[in-house]
DNA sequence: TCTATAGATGCATTAGAAATGCATGATTAG
DNA sequence: CTAATCATGCATTTCTAATGCATCTATAGA
């Protein structure tokens, strides 16, 4: 009695949002040091050209500082300690809404976007209590990073 | 200076989520009656298929009575004032977890799992605090409904 | 009993967006 | 001048939600 037509139910961050919280981890680790975009990629095992242009990204909303040119990579652009993971997600899954009420019929008098919106909040403000400095569970619970 | 190669943000709630809220909405505004699948398809020119599915999955889990055959149809299983926002959802976009570490190599000392799960809850904790009887802004909002 | 109408179910297909790959340009150290 | 690194645009692939179609089951009423 039980339906088989299996939804892959969702509710999960883009691989986007993953990469960034991953360099940004990275970079937070290595504290200070240029690292190159290669170099993550490689740690992590994943697509250069999509982290490319994520670090593209958290470049010009000010997450990151790059340098071009040999000898060039990245660092972070404020404290690890002054990121929270709530500003990065934020930024990377986007400030609009959690729903389209554009072709709901029941738009005008629905109170449900307002209901998700506070949830939504809720949602950012406990992942802001989170900085990048404390997403190690202890002091060199990522020191692997550092072994190339 | 800006990045020519724009990501469509997510964060977004399915369709799946939404039709399964807009047809408790519309059950809830009927206060009991049975409706039928196409009925409630038609009022919000969505899939009928796709509904139909969705209805199968919430009788199944006990949000909504079915009822077969001629003038057959649907209603809720419970009160309107006893179904929460936050259990549909729930419901719909599974119990699972936000992320996924199972390919991260930092998996083993990084916190970000429990933040995220703890986000999660407090997200799903604000939509638990709206039932399906204060969906209305007011209490004629959803009337046009009724008027077929 | 027969028929119309409703939900139940499985499978195939489509659609849309995320993710990836590739090619090329721009910048800088040595 | 060259190698290394980020910057950028476009094409392609992949994934999965969404949809469509066909058929089965159940029930009311003529």
């Amino acid at each position: 009695m039980q339906l088989e037509y299996i939804y892959c139910k969702k509710m999960k961050l883009t691989r986007y949002t993953d990469y960034a919280l991953r360099a940004l981890i990275y970079l937070a680790a290595h504290d200070g040091g240029l690292v190159s975009i290669r170099q993550i990629a490689q740690a992590h095992d994943i697509s250069q050209n999509h982290l490319m242009k994520i670090i593209q990204d958290l470049g010009a909303a000010g997450f990151v500082k790059t340098t071009r040119g040999r000898h060039g990579g990245l660092a972070l652009a404020r404290p690890a300690a002054e990121i929270t993971i709530g500003q990065v997600v934020r930024h990377t899954e986007g400030d609009s809404r959690l729903v389209d009420c554009s072709t709901c019929r029941i738009a005008e008098g629905c109170s449900l976007p307002d209901v998700f919106s506070e949830a939504r909040e809720a949602f950012l403000a406990v992942l802001d209590k989170c900085h990048l400095s404390d997403a190690a569970r202890t002091p060199d619970a990522f020191r692997h990073l550092f072994v190339v």
